[in-house]
RNA sequence: GGGUCGGUAGCUCAGUCGGUUAGAGCGCACGCCUGAUAAGCGUGAGGGCGGAGGUUCAAAUCCUCCUCGACCCA
């Protein structure tokens, strides 16, 4: 209806004089519409008289059967299908003589379904390895899984518990059976997932680590610190669940906030073990006050902390309320920082400072353990609190919070343990690992820390009340902080003092593999910086800073799902002396062997000791350890067994390239690297890539509770994966990466319009064969000016893909589809290719440029969209066995480059936007609806452009009937000041429409034809 | 609290060694076409570059501080 309206305006608008008759005086009417009868064919009042011949068969339309709808959900499947048929990945493996690129598969754990962030990474994986293989590379890439490690063990043991079965009722190798087949249902449903998403790969031979092979090549590569002497057995205060009963690993713990209860205490000075006492004025009755949110540690109490930064005074208590904790009188050492927030806590209403107290004073006073004198003499030591409690410095007291001193209790924290062993106190073994306090400690033996099911125990308020009795509480408050949780259990943690194995990063190696170094520190460091590619080069100072302050490594886990620390101690040596810890390769190679044949559960079978020792060793007297290593020494160690040891490894065992998320930092790159460092002497990649997390649409970390995670099983679902793929490839990888309904939906229109723009190429290539292309010496200058441009991307394009800079290809791609091609090459070129004789060297000039276009860019996509860019292919490509992933990126003809005529076109580009404007400004006047109906006069300044223009044909590049090209400036713009380098006058074009090709021309009515032009009147008689 | 990184139009991103009026695509608005049609084409409106200082003739670009977000660590 709107359309009719709008012909009438415009027929209104030509009987008027502003445009008919014009300013130029010596145009015809527009439009030009002759008759009545003609107006009303045009209104669509009437139908088209019967001797109008319909031209529209005569024409040369898109014909395709390749869908304008992608279907996605629906056709990615049956083209895996195919692939999987089709054995894609092997056919690939058999073209020979390619170099070799192995992207190495960070192994995902195997629990639990895919989350976008996995998504993420397998799709940059796979554009990767599809994009080094294109590039003519065999690029190979063996998935794989981290199986061992405590959350399925958790898991496992929590249906046990649904049983009512305790886990220590369970057999070990039952209990690990039971892990094992926990892996090995997550991993297939994993496989699929990451199979669906597109990405290729041996899916059919991935490596786990609970293969027996990789259990034995793990124990033996833990057998190597064993032999090269940096393993050894210490005692440390660690992260320890009283929940799972375990040390974990800084990855299996979460900070969360926590309401513990904190206190102040008193601990009266002893004049008599204080250092010049006398000498120092110090009044007998002052106390230090220290401050803590863990009573419990007050029974392993051995020194308090202070800084000889901060600045401390001794303050004179003068008014408190009846009954007060805080007593008048008292004096008490506080950092003066920290004093009025102390005597808030305190409740004390009046204070006076007596005096500065200096570092040296405090390094010289000893104080008394606030329970001093509560048990009875008879008891031995390690029972009584009548210990000397020293003041030490320590460069970690802050006076942020708390007092400005720090209660030290070696054995249940990481400073504490440091500063304890810096100055020999003793470590104390009070706590059991249920969480209680040992059952000979007097007063509060048996008293639960936290519970087992990480409730409060009942030791703090008995050690808060004791403290009360004894006189030494001077404060307590609800104290809300960040405190460590089990990253499983959500328990809170507590640090305790436990034997465990570590690998010594900054011991000398004498193993003949120093290039880089003689420690596992200086090799991994070395080889961050001189021996690895960073994408992006911020990884690098990232892992470095890193490894140069990480401690030990902590090897061991009390827990039954994993490879176990395969060695034996003797059970008389002591654990420091030289010969404590069993050395032997005969008896390495037994184990290894085993392990190789039966798995690491050879460890777990009755008589296993005896079977490892006998004849080489007596059995009885060496002990077998039953911890088994961190989950980071497995996944450390895929190199060795899916790399080195795999025909479709590395030949050097080094990986081409890591790619993970950046917390990786501290996990997998982290952990293989000192592995290796340990093992080989140098990291195990060439290269490293690390990608961002992915939030929600605002930014925001995605949490079941907000509601706001995206599962990438619902996009596949919904869109497709290669939707999914366009919103990874439109990403900028580097940083984090957001995704939501919003930014999905601009993924689905990019989308659309280039597969709208490969409908259009195939449309017009339907029935192109071979014999119909022509030479490149017979191509128009504007088929030309594409194959250059095409060469320029090309290069683009793989600079793009070398770099792994997935959206630079996106990009340099989308846009030369779109503003190169559809809006430019495509709209001038529409009525050749619908036109023209399709025997003639125009129209197959067109066809074959764009043959050539389906090709490159075809392939260009193919890494980022496989399913579309097969689903492209196979529309020109039709076999059995064909398939776009069978191919390389085409070669560029280096003829195609003509930098004069990307110059030249990028003139006769800028003078058709200028004709654009004006006809814009025609169209908003009314005066004109196609630009057909125009044949503008267009002056240019420059003479050579003006030659360019008429060298071709402008007309048609402007979608114009006819163009003028000036030599003068029109008498109307000789007055604009400067005046225009490019100066468009509209003029309707002169003529008749051409009912064939629509054009406007003075010619159409002369011919056989006497609806059409001359050129159609030729094409039309020789069809 | 510390380390590393990031914050440019509604969205996704460019922005070289500091140098005209900060760019692109998408979306949006308006218009055209109806022979790429649940398509295509054109035109336009949107930001002053997270904030505040500073260096400089000149800062989105360099420096300092702050803020917000992410990862890692405490």
């Amino acid at each position: 209806m709107q359309r009719t309206a709008r012909r009438k305006a415009t027929i209104g608008i030509s009987s008027n004089s502003d445009i008919g008759i014009g300013p130029y005086g010596d145009s015809l009417p527009v439009p030009v519409l002759t008759s009545l009868a003609q107006i009303a064919v045009a209104l669509r009042i009437l139908p088209m008289p019967p001797n109008t011949v319909d031209y529209k068969h005569t024409l040369m339309l898109p014909r395709t059967s390749f869908p304008m709808r992608a279907s996605l959900a629906k056709r990615e499947p049956k083209l895996l299908k195919r692939w999987d048929d089709l054995g894609i990945y092997d056919r690939l493996r058999q073209k020979s003589g390619r170099p070799s690129f192995v992207l190495h598969d960070g192994p995902p754990y195997a629990n639990g379904h895919l989350h976008i962030g996995h998504a993420l990474n397998k799709v940059l994986k796979d554009m990767v390895v599809r994009s080094q293989q294109m590039l003519g590379m065999d690029s190979r890439f063996v998935p794989g899984w981290d199986c061992h490690g405590l959350p399925i063990e958790w898991r496992v043991e929590e249906r046990y518990r649904e049983q009512g079965i305790g886990k220590d009722e369970v057999p070990v190798l039952e209990l690990r059976n039971e892990c094992r087949q926990f892996a090995a249902k997550w991993i297939e449903i994993q496989r699929e997932g990451f199979q669906r998403l597109g990405a290729i790969g041996n899916w059919q031979a991935p490596y786990l680590t609970m293969d027996f092979h990789a259990e034995a090549v793990i124990a033996a590569e833990f057998m190597k610190f064993v032999m090269n002497g940096s393993l050894y057995r210490g005692s440390k205060p660690v992260m320890w669940s009283t929940v799972e009963k375990t040390a974990l690993a800084e990855a299996e713990v979460d900070y969360e906030d926590h309401v513990s209860a904190s206190i102040w205490v008193r601990f009266p000075i002893d004049p008599e073990a204080s250092r010049d006492f006398a000498a120092s004025g110090m009044p007998q009755d002052a106390a230090v006050l220290i401050w803590t949110t863990t009573a419990w540690t007050i029974p392993s109490n051995r020194a308090i902390c202070f800084s000889p930064k901060i600045d401390y005074a001794l303050y004179e208590i003068r008014d408190v309320p009846e009954g007060n904790w805080a007593r008048r009188g008292e004096l008490l050492i506080i950092a003066e920082a920290l004093v009025d927030s102390c005597m808030t806590a305190a409740r004390v209403r009046d204070w006076r400072r007596v005096r500065r107290v200096t570092p040296a004073e405090l390094d010289k006073l000893v104080c008394s353990h606030p329970f001093r004198g509560k048990v009875p003499a008879e008891e031995p030591p390690v029972n009584r609190w009548d210990y000397p409690v020293p003041m030490l410095p320590g460069e970690h007291v802050k006076d942020e919070a708390g007092t400005g001193f720090v209660h030290t209790a070696p054995s249940h924290g990481e400073d504490d343990f440091l500063i304890g062993r810096k100055h020999s106190l003793p470590m104390t073994h009070n706590v059991t690992e249920d969480g209680r306090f040992r059952s000979t400690l007097p007063i509060f033996g048996g008293l639960e820390i936290y519970t087992s099911s990480g409730q409060e125990g009942s030791a703090n308020s008995v050690i808060i009340d004791n403290l009360i009795c004894s006189g030494h509480l001077t404060a307590r408050q609800k104290y809300k902080h960040s405190y460590p949780h089990s990253w499983r259990s959500k328990a809170p943690l507590i640090f305790r003092n436990t034997p465990q194995w570590f690998v010594s990063i900054d011991k000398v190696l004498d193993d003949g593999k120093g290039t880089l170094g003689d420690t596992i520190r200086e090799r991994a460091l070395e080889g961050v910086l001189r021996h690895v590619k960073w994408t992006p080069p911020t990884g690098m100072s990232r892992l470095h800073s890193m490894l140069e302050q990480r401690p030990d490594w902590v090897l061991s886990r009390q827990r039954a799902w994993g490879v176990p620390l395969a060695c034996f101690v003797r059970k008389d040596a002591d654990m420091g002396s030289g010969d404590y810890l069993l050395r032997d390769e005969a008896v390495n190679a037994r184990i290894v062997r085993a392990f190789g044949n039966e798995g690491a559960d050879a460890w777990y079978q009755d008589g296993s000791r005896e079977r490892f020792l006998e004849g080489l060793y007596p059995p009885e007297e060496y002990e077998q350890i039953f911890d088994i290593l961190d989950v980071w020494f497995d996944s450390g160690s895929t190199h060795a067994f899916a790399l080195r040891d795999r025909a479709d490894g590395t030949e050097d065992g080094i990986a081409d390239l890591y790619l993970e998320g950046t917390d990786q930092h501290r996990g997998w790159f982290h952990s293989s690297i000192l592995q290796a460092c340990g093992t080989t002497g140098r990291p195990p990649y060439r290269g490293v890539l690390t990608h961002g997390f992915t939030l929600d649409g605002n930014g925001k970390k995605m949490s079941k509770s907000l509601g706001n995670v995206v599962a990438p099983q619902a996009v596949v679902e919904q869109h497709g994966a290669d939707i999914l793929r366009l919103w990874v490839a439109q990403s900028d990888y580097t940083s984090d990466l957001r995704i939501g309904p919003a930014i999905l939906k601009t993924a689905i229109e990019n989308y659309r319009r280039l597969r709208n723009a490969f409908r259009f190429i195939l449309g017009n290539l339907h029935d192109l064969s071979t014999d119909q292309m022509v030479e490149l010496d017979d191509l128009p200058e504007l088929e030309r000016w594409v194959l250059h441009r095409l060469h320029e991307l090309d290069q683009k394009v793989r600079d793009a893909y070398v770099r792994y800079d997935f959206r630079a290809a996106y990009v340099a791609i989308f846009d030369f589809l779109n503003g190169d091609l559809s809006r430019f090459f495509f709209d001038i070129r529409k009525d050749r290719l619908y036109c023209e004789l399709p025997t003639g060297i125009p129209h197959r000039a067109t066809r074959t440029v764009l043959a050539i276009l389906f090709n490159h860019i075809a392939t260009w996509l193919a890494p980022i969209l496989p399913f579309t860019a097969d689903e492209l292919w196979l529309h020109r490509n039709k076999g059995e066995d064909s398939s776009i992933h069978l191919v390389d990126f085409l070669a560029v003809d280096d003829r195609w480059r003509d930098n004069s005529v990307a110059s030249k076109w990028k003139s006769i580009r800028r003078i058709r936007r200028a004709v654009n404007a004006e006809i814009e400004r025609q169209r908003d006047m009314k005066a004109i609806g196609s630009s057909l109906e125009a044949a503008p006069l267009v002056y240019v300044a420059d003479q050579e452009v003006r030659e360019i223009l008429r060298s071709v044909e402008f007309a048609d590049i402007c979608l114009t009937s006819q163009v003028i090209i000036s030599d003068a400036l029109p008498a109307e713009a000789s007055d604009i000041n400067p005046a225009p380098e490019v100066y468009v006058e509209f003029r309707p074009a002169v003529g008749e429409k051409c009912a064939r090709c629509w054009k406007t021309l003075p010619d159409v009515g002369t011919h056989e034809h006497p609806a059409i032009c001359e050129r159609c009147d030729t094409v039309v008689s020789q069809l």
